[in-house]
DNA sequence: CGGGTATTTGACGACTGTCAACGCCAGTGG
DNA sequence: CCACTGGCGTTGACAGTCGTCAAATACCCG
């Protein structure tokens, strides 16, 4: 496991307006309330390049983002040094928000490819949900979701056996892709660029097995794995593997 | 698995002040502040007898608890009929709530032991906080705090063995035993109305592994188990082997 | 082309689940 | 008081899943 250098990386900072994906955003609301402030407050977009940290468990939590573009991982660290996977965000996603000052983040945020985030300083974003009602209750909601997430993921792990965790990794993926209209081809096939070590991690699998798993299904036909990209071939199979059911899972 | 029956064994229905435990309810504010119309809206002090469901995932989320005595089980129910435990709740624990209208519980909750709860109508709850901030706070605080406690668990099932999940879970509830003044003796003993089976639900376990873990520290004198009572006999121990840590994980 | 990273595969072993049986205990009813 | 009963705890034998170790291959990028 290489070291991966701390946020030099971040490059250039343009407006938030100028990013497309702004209409879809989940958290769209505070965008749009927060861009008069953005510029004077110094908080805007940034670029992160891939593999590098946005922010890291253990530190203390000063930023909060949206995810514009690319594809974020969300991870807790082991003593070991092995790392769980929480959840994949995706763009639209609202990530690093700490309820309360002076916390420390409670995971870490690596990229999985070249990302764009909308960074908001937690201080202000409590500022701003003490006055606003709406973008109180909207980031409560967003919170409530991720506890549900998080809980499926409970469950998952308690409970599945790798493939069933695999294919309900791989279907909720495919899910939100196509609710962001990130799919391609036919809708069968779907951008992929996590390696199958991050999709061991997301499943609490080594990636040895995780590769078995991938092969297993690629033999029944459920799917074809490559590099940078899956294409489901039996969409109700893989659903029905790992029993993913669309709207209470989040 | 035997079915339990519905919330039929409700009785009684006292004024919330009556409760000694009040003092320490971490959910206390809400408790003061909703205490004048708690009597005129009908939601007040329940008592539901061991072994009976407090509410069940799936069914519309109408009410949210403050756990005054006893002690409850979170978890969600696996399609095979499996249970995953998420949470074991303390007098004190604020439990069910729902950030949205008309939503569904995410997760079940069932007594561990005979419990006091005090009932919240979740429309009442949300009413409060948008008339109050502190109390808003509060509940997000909580929120988040419960969050934390759900990573850690995924972090515990994807990557600890059966022993570090058992000893985690025990040192947890040591922990918490500890602050709420629980413990009996010189603090070694605590009270432990989980059955094997539970254990097993809470660290994705068979009850037959649990069993044999259990076995295993009894035979390294790490601790004794016996019914409704854990003795630990060598807590230095068993913190490091659940590698658990008071602060971060909740 | 060369070097590093990711994927793939096989052999082996450890951990955990499954199945089955038995013992213990508390509560129940005769 | 005693036998009965059901739930829980305990144990052993066995099987299966998954992790570990090691090596080979494929891919990407400079």
């Amino acid at each position: 496991m290489q070291k991966l250098k701390l946020n030099e990386v971040r490059q250039g900072r343009t407006r938030c307006t100028e990013c497309p994906i702004r209409q879809k955003a989940l958290f769209q609301v505070i965008a749009d309330e927060y861009l008069a402030e953005a510029e004077q407050r110094r908080v805007g977009q940034y670029r992160l390049a891939a593999r590098h940290p946005l922010y890291q468990e253990g530190a203390p939590a000063s930023m909060a983002y949206t995810l514009f573009d690319g594809w974020l991982l969300l991870y807790r660290t082991h003593s070991d040094g092995s790392r769980q996977g929480l959840r994949v965000a995706l763009p639209g996603d609202f990530v690093g928000y700490a309820a309360l000052d002076d916390t420390c983040y409670s995971h870490s945020a690596m990229a999985i490819t070249d990302i764009t985030v909308c960074g908001f300083r937690q201080a202000d974003l409590h500022a701003i949900i003490d006055h606003d009602l709406d973008i109180a209750r909207q980031i409560t909601n967003i919170q409530a979701r991720y506890l549900a997430i998080c809980e499926s993921n409970v469950l998952g792990l308690g409970r599945k056996s790798a493939e069933q965790r695999i294919a309900f990794t791989i279907a909720e993926l495919h899910h939100r892709l196509k609710a962001l209209d990130m799919l391609h081809g036919d809708g069968s096939e779907m951008p992929f660029p996590l390696t199958q070590e991050m999709l061991g991690e997301l499943t609490g699998l080594t990636p040895v097995h995780t590769n078995r798993v991938l092969r297993k299904l690629r033999n029944d036909g459920v799917l074809v794995s490559e590099r940078q990209r899956i294409v489901v071939n039996d969409h109700a199979r893989l659903v029905e593997i790992g029993e993913f059911q669309p709207d209470p899972a989040g």
